[in-house]
DNA sequence: AATGAATGAGTCTTCATTCAT
DNA sequence: AATGAATGAAGACTCATTCAT
């Protein structure tokens, strides 16, 4: 059946099929049998589509920051916000219902720890961590002072970052991500609150 | 070499090869092999003092919970310190030489990745999440409104998971630590020093 | 190699290959590398097909058993033989040439010997016991009264398992076999003989 | 503590901690470590005693020999039995209360199995087998012809080793082994009596 | 005499990869 | 394009043996 367009599809049918076997058995516990079974397919595809399983780890990890980069660009390209509600929109981008799910974030997880012993693991978290503070302090460098912007940016990332952790790990997961996304915006207005009377 | 008192010493020596072999290789490539090798001992010793491979993995991350957890003691417990300081120490504890060394840091992230497959490692690290929360929150009731102290404590909390975490995952861990503590005693002053003015 | 019918030819050749491991090296001394070497497979093979070696194990006991059964249906369902006959018959199948091959003999009595301490293989041995004693008890039923029937039930029972036992174990086992059936018949012919006298 | 007639003590200990192990946990999961704990010593006095585990083993068949052939002996030497009462005593020192015993038992059929593979214990296996046969067929010998009594040797011996086999491997050995005992005798009182009237 | 700490070869099992079809 | 049969290296674990004390 030799259908064009075959390739992407399948890909992708692997990819989604590799974050649910990670949510549900760990990256650890993940194999070549999960996945395949899960994407209802044999298990040489995946050495067909991908080469091997290592491959299609980085495939998945690529994807999940795609759809985090995604999610903001959505936000934010629409119209051109003033910094703090683009503040807060970079902190709903890290909070969409997909990056809240167990799918997503379990697999986030288990890359991360991957990452320290995998180059190219390693490479996209750095990426992704670099993102994220660089998206922050060009917001804040518009309201705060240089220092205050950067000193701002690494600790609204720490906290996103240190939210979405506990909340991953917790096991009330969807409320513990709600009251995560309220405190890291309260922590941005009040930051820029207090860095208004600082400046003045 | 029937002496006595060689059971803590060789389990300690254990404990310690498997923090070298986790921070070398990752929890996922460390084995019987690579944790008896570095502790420079046969294989079968593991199973000897531990029962299993796993046994042994759950004692070193205690061992870790333990380091933290004294680190904490030793700084509280000698003085009885305003509520700031108390809070301060907190931070310093879990910024400590020893939770800093690519050793501590890379095996717990390795620990809690793990521990969303593992149910005995997500009691450890559900226990250790709790402790830094109410840690947090009984220093911060001193100075805060309940609701204000419950939100500080979730806040500083996150902020120092999550710069931990991102300092572990970071190229230049050692400056970023440094950076790391600092900003997050900045943000315990600046936390309290807002809370005053909207008590005033 | 995708052919359709694999997995019984499979299986076979592996239960094959387990009866000839067990009869050369004895049940404790079969491995999972003495089974694939002969059966000319990888070792991976056996999990593959059986899930683990204790189900190849159990496997192979069920494929002695069917053998036996096989060998007594084949004598007896083409006709309709008089109770003396069906007798001897019994013993017949219990004495086929495949039951006295080394591979056979060798093969049952390590299983035997296994039974005691694994609730499966008890299981199949159970089931052999009880059906041999019930072959016999219905044939002698027909001659003789039922306390006589039973005991005599009991006595064959005994005599082809002792028989069986003494010329697995013998050096001249092909030689003892050929004594040991015909001694079983004439206890039988005896037995039946004395049961006239009683009887008249 | 170099008392003396330490040795002999050791060794039957170990004897019965063998003995119970194998009875409890099967010859194949019997291990040097059960017996010793059974025995309440260390692990290393069976290599100080015997050398190794597969002389332990050896030791402990001969012992059940030596058992059996003193059952033997103490019933008949006292006293100069008449040929069929020597010939029940002989049935009875197979099935005496040690013989019966779990204990007993299981670990005659572990070592029956063994023995295809194991030399010295074949040759055990060989010397208790023939002097069943012998004793029998002395007796047998003193009331039937020549051939008769070698017919009936062999089947008394297959008969006894098939009921204890049977007896051993049934849930209700204790019970069976009371009907086995009977049944043998029986069949040695019809033998003769029939042998009596083939003779006359 | 007796211990038990330590070893390491051997076992079963898992699993990514290969490849004929 | 897609399968899944087959491989074999690598894993954790077991256990008889050794040996310093």
């Amino acid at each position: 059946m030799p259908k064009i367009g075959m390739k992407p599809l399948r890909r992708q049918q692997l990819i989604d099929a590799t974050l649910e076997s990670v949510a549900e058995y760990g990256l650890q516990n993940t194999t070549i049998m999960t996945i395949s079974r899960i994407a209802g397919m044999s298990s040489g595809i995946i050495s067909h589509y991908f080469g091997g399983k290592r491959e299609l780890i980085e495939a998945t990890v690529n994807y999940l920051l795609e759809q985090l980069q995604q999610a903001l660009l959505e936000r934010i390209t629409q119209e051109k916000p003033p910094a703090q509600t683009r503040l807060h929109l970079i902190v709903e981008a890290n909070f969409t219902q997909f990056q809240r799910s167990p799918l997503a974030s379990k697999t986030w997880l288990s890359f991360w720890a991957q990452s320290m012993h995998d180059p190219a693991l390693a490479r996209l978290q750095s990426i992704n961590s670099k993102r994220l503070y660089s998206n922050l302090k060009y917001s804040y460098r518009q309201l705060l002072s240089k220092e205050a912007a950067t000193n701002a940016a690494k600790q609204t990332a720490a906290m996103i970052d240190g939210f979405w952790l506990r909340s991953a790990l917790s096991k009330q997961a969807e409320q513990e991500f709600e009251i995560a996304e309220h405190l890291c915006k309260k922590f941005i207005n009040d930051l820029i609150k207090q860095g208004d009377k600082l400046c003045h």
